[in-house]
DNA sequence: TGAAATTAGATTGTCGACAATCAGACAAAG
DNA sequence: CTTTGTCTGATTGTCGACAATCTAATTTCA
């Protein structure tokens, strides 16, 4: 049940689904999936999910081709970092100077919520809830920017991202480690009063937590 | 009919239908459009024209809500000078750079076919021919890097430009300097033998072409 | 034996019909 | 006159059936 304003005709929550399928490990990349088995086991047609499966085509977390198998999307190392993490950066920066000025309290009261739960699995070493929070995290920037289509483009960015660290192991360093850059990173977005601070602040923050040494040229 | 390889089903059929519909301006920006108009037209199912109408909207073309009608989309000029084009400039450069080494005798000949078919089209003033070679140019390099994920994620931001354009005011120069211009990217990229002369080459002309210069701050 | 042709089953593509929902017109009540 | 409620036509959402195509196993023929 992620944050999703007006999306909830069928084939979102089908998408939804299959998204969730791939993102806990139960689909493997590039492995098949057909319409028919996806449409019995959550008893729609195969029309909404033919949908659903179209929507997460050009979301880029599946690959098809014409009256061939759909297949997870394989994504390359070097595609990620040397661009999908740079235009992630870009995006998530542009969101946040549009939208840090129009901020209310309802949502510092968000961010806060989600480190909240960002503590609260750290507690319980659940990896999975800290990505899935970590991305909300992020989400919530880029919504509260307002702009319909940035919003898309990051999703459709970060979507293939994930994929790509699913079946990677993660970065060095601790959960722990991660969870103070969390704080201090909504600390300044919260308390902070510059844009500038701010968007310094998020900017060292990805770099940091998504770029080997080795990718930091220029 | 441009350059696609794989995708002739009959929902990309359709889509390019409806995205010539848009890029003729025969369709405005915010205009609606519904399925069953759409379907009677091309003589095909709504199914069929639903699935492209999807493919549109995520590619960005179309925006829609459960229950409501589909529209074209608008796009700030905002987003597009200080979102969309720095994004399409570092796509198109990670292209370059992983297709240049790749490149044998047939590219080459393609680019040479498009600069000159530009030519004809400046001798015959056919601006929209023009544009859609331009745009043509940039797909080459783009698709000659041969990475599937690259390619979607440039389409669908091109796509929003392009909208975008469609509705101004074309900036200043005019359709020589343009043609010149174009003239001096393609030698570079035929005969130039660095990747980063060509890197450079296109990043001027990327720039030059699209931004004015109050944006180039940074 | 082995390569080409054929066939069978599975899977995707396309369709028309029906259900759910929406926007606007119109009427009733205050 | 404004507001509320109810209808109606238009549009989108969902479905099951049939057609087209692919894959791989099987057969045919040199």
């Amino acid at each position: 049940m992620s944050a999703n304003f007006s999306k909830n005709s069928l084939k979102h929550q089908i998408a939804q689904q299959i998204k969730k399928l791939i993102f806990e490990g139960e689909l493997e990349q590039g492995e098949k999936i057909t319409e028919l088995q996806v449409a019995q086991n959550l008893g729609v047609s195969r029309t909404s999910v033919r949908e659903a499966m179209l929507l997460l085509e050009l979301e880029g977390l599946l690959i098809s081709e014409p009256y061939k198998d759909t297949r997870v999307t394989t994504i390359s190392q070097e595609e990620v970092l040397e661009l999908l993490i740079p235009m992630r950066l870009h995006i998530e920066i542009y969101a946040l100077k549009k939208g840090f000025p129009i901020w209310d309290e309802e949502i510092k009261e968000q961010f806060k919520l989600i480190l909240a739960n960002m503590r609260k699995a750290i507690r319980y070493e659940d990896l999975s809830t800290f990505i899935e929070l970590d991305i909300q995290l992020h989400e919530l920037i880029v919504m509260s920017s307002q702009l319909e289509n940035v919003i898309r483009i990051w999703e459709s960015i970060v979507h293939r991202i994930r994929l790509h660290f699913l079946y990677q192991n993660r970065k060095s360093g601790t959960l722990e480690k991660w969870l103070v850059d969390h704080e201090e990173l909504v600390d300044i977005l919260i308390n902070g009063n510059s844009v500038e601070e701010a968007v310094k602040t998020l900017r060292k923050h990805i770099v940091d937590t998504n770029i080997p040494e080795v990718y930091l040229l220029d």
